[in-house]
DNA sequence: TGTACATCAGTGAACGCGCGTTCACTGATGTAC
DNA sequence: TGTACATCAGTGAACGCGCGTTCACTGATGTAC
């Protein structure tokens, strides 16, 4: 145990003799919550098991959650900054103009959608799981609003077609990554079709970005 | 009570003096178990509850589906038939010249499928319930394909662009569906913004259908 | 047409399960003086 | 620096709940002769 780093709350939790006061409870739980959603999504998400994985009694978890219910909307929250992440760090291919580098990087993060979705199934349903409370506006809304704004900017798409394009490029995105998920109606596709009819739809979002007026 | 018509299981039902052989138990179940996730999507889909209001007790149930289970899945069958049956029924203004006759056809189906999911978010949601096995296939992508078929027949749509332009499609409407059903990132607006992101991504497609190439 | 009997379609009680939540409690911590 | 005490963060036992499923059973139906 050379390793002397980790959070605050680690060096409380191991530092202290006792383990009556964990230190960090909340996130600790809410993390135990986390993997039980990433293995079977927000209906896998239970306050007992979370405690029993974290080593506390159940009740315990009633000092930092008003019930169950929160619990879970704090591991959606959790869920959703993931799907960010994903979309934020999905590379994107250098292009020789502004407009198709704007354009790649609206694709990419398009791309990056899909594959947190193929990838983490389970944290992606968390993350716009309908039963649970909503604890903040969406980040991803804004990155795709910025990358549309910049394709304007490009000139790769009329300003006029500007207001409101978020809501298609989103749906395409979305409805793609819920009928590949497990379970829908193109979940038995092999990874390589899955791929081809991912950038199809890309593809598609690309046309009708670039034409419509 | 003059009313002589109806199905012959409601006959036989209505005939017999005992109503200890129901006649129709198994569509009576699937019929409670539909209501049920109408009112509260797949998940309120109760084994019991069904029996409950059939009149009949737990077990008789399981003489007509191995569980509960096989109970969701034929609730499911049947929420897919609506969703079918909503996409068909969706008028299809006229139009002057054949492309534009195809390409209304292609956006009433969307047009039908985003207006179900939200005047039935449960049964929408039990149509793809991702637990529930799937026991057909689904009828509402043979329409679309078809749809795209006479696109292409009536020149609106390249010929090259054709292999495979269902996925997009279906994806930006089933995901706008997604998104706006309740408790999604956008069901807090209203009817009639709803109804402009609706047309706003009809008209989205329409241009990616008619510039793919 | 009548009767015996196999089969079909119900009944109702019971089981175990694991969950979320509540309760009275107690040990640890930090602050005022 | 020491002590009293309020508060904070845990414990563990118990509760009720409704579910899906199983079991031994019994009444109704239809068929063979």
């Amino acid at each position: 145990m050379i390793d002397v780093g980790g959070t605050e709350e680690m060096a409380r939790r191991n530092a202290g003799s006792s383990k009556y006061h964990h230190g960090d409870l909340a996130n600790a739980l809410v993390e135990a919550a986390f993997e039980l959603a990433r293995s079977g999504g927000p209906q896998a998400i239970v306050l007992r098991e979370a405690a029993r994985r974290v080593g506390v009694s159940v009740s315990a978890a009633y000092r930092h959650f008003t019930g169950h219910r929160s619990l879970v909307g704090a591991t959606k929250s959790r869920a959703q900054e993931f799907l960010l992440k994903a979309m934020a760090a999905e590379p994107v291919e250098k292009q020789d103009n502004p407009a198709d580098q704007a354009m790649a990087q609206v694709l990419a993060l398009g791309r990056g959608y899909v594959r947190f979705a193929q990838a983490e199934p389970g944290l992606f349903r968390t993350a716009f799981d309908e039963n649970a409370p909503t604890e903040q506006t969406s980040e991803s809304f804004a990155l795709l609003s910025k990358a549309l704004d910049r394709l304007v900017a490009s000139g790769a798409m009329r300003a006029a077609a500007r207001p409101g394009a978020e809501t298609p490029v989103w749906s395409a995105v979305h409805g793609l990554a819920e009928l590949m998920l497990d379970g829908g109606p193109l979940s038995r596709l092999s990874d390589a079709e899955k791929f081809e009819e991912t950038e199809r739809t890309l593809d598609f979002i690309n046309h009708a970005l670039v034409s419509m007026e």
